[in-house]
DNA sequence: CTCGGATCTGGAGCGCGCTCCAGGTCAAGT
DNA sequence: ACTTGACCTGGAGCGCGCTCCAGATCCGAG
């Protein structure tokens, strides 16, 4: 199985190495293993997972967000709760959606207006 | 002309006093006449263009942006030169949309594996 | 005229999401 | 063995976008 140094897992996903040691901190992520001598090993799963909270991050959801999300993910919840959550979520999503493009509609607007 | 008290405005607007001043500060609204004594009073353009900036904030601008398109818009630039700030602006806003939508779509893979 | 609530200013404080730093450990090359 | 660089931990620092506070001023109701 392929592992990655810290380096690496940077270099792959993105994501600094500060921020993936903050996101392991904060739960988002892991926990990593780690080597005889102490450092930490990701694994290909591991950068799947970073991907995925890297995705929700670049949507605008918060830490505390994704906290939720991998707790309920993980948790021994119901597949009816989950969807639950989750369609809970989609709509919050689908939300921000709908504000942008409100904005986009104003800028129309003003395009149209000087173009 | 109907004029507001900053508690009125506020309340309109659904922005709090302290935020309207902070924007005031920050260059994205105003300035805001004054009366005799020294209180701010909101006229209703005043009212239009927080709505504006609001607008903005909910799709996740920040102030530096907002900044900028107050003052792109207010200065004496060409028709050309607007119009290219706004597009890029709008096309900065569609790759948020974008984001948001690879993250329902994660959202839509995980609702259907448990649905 | 007095009282109390709304507003004023300048500046401090706060939560978020990183980002950076000090001081120490581990591991590979020479 | 020694050097060098990647990595470790705990904690400080930072930019953003408010939010709150102190102390002073204004103004309508009684």
């Amino acid at each position: 199985m392929t592992t990655l140094s810290p380096a690496a897992a940077a270099d792959r996903t993105g994501v600094s190495i500060d921020t993936l040691r903050y996101y392991e901190r904060e739960g988002l992520i892991g926990p990593i293993g780690r080597s005889a001598g102490g450092r930490r090993v990701y694994t290909e799963e591991d950068v799947f997972w970073i991907g995925l909270v890297t995705c929700f991050r670049e949507a605008g959801l918060g830490i505390a967000d994704l906290r939720e999300f991998v707790a309920i993910l993980r948790s021994d919840h119901s597949p009816q709760d989950r969807v639950v959550f989750l369609r809970s979520r989609r709509a919050a999503l689908e939300e921000r959606v709908a504000a942008l493009h409100r904005a986009i509609g104003v800028l129309d607007e003003k395009i149209a207006y000087y173009g």
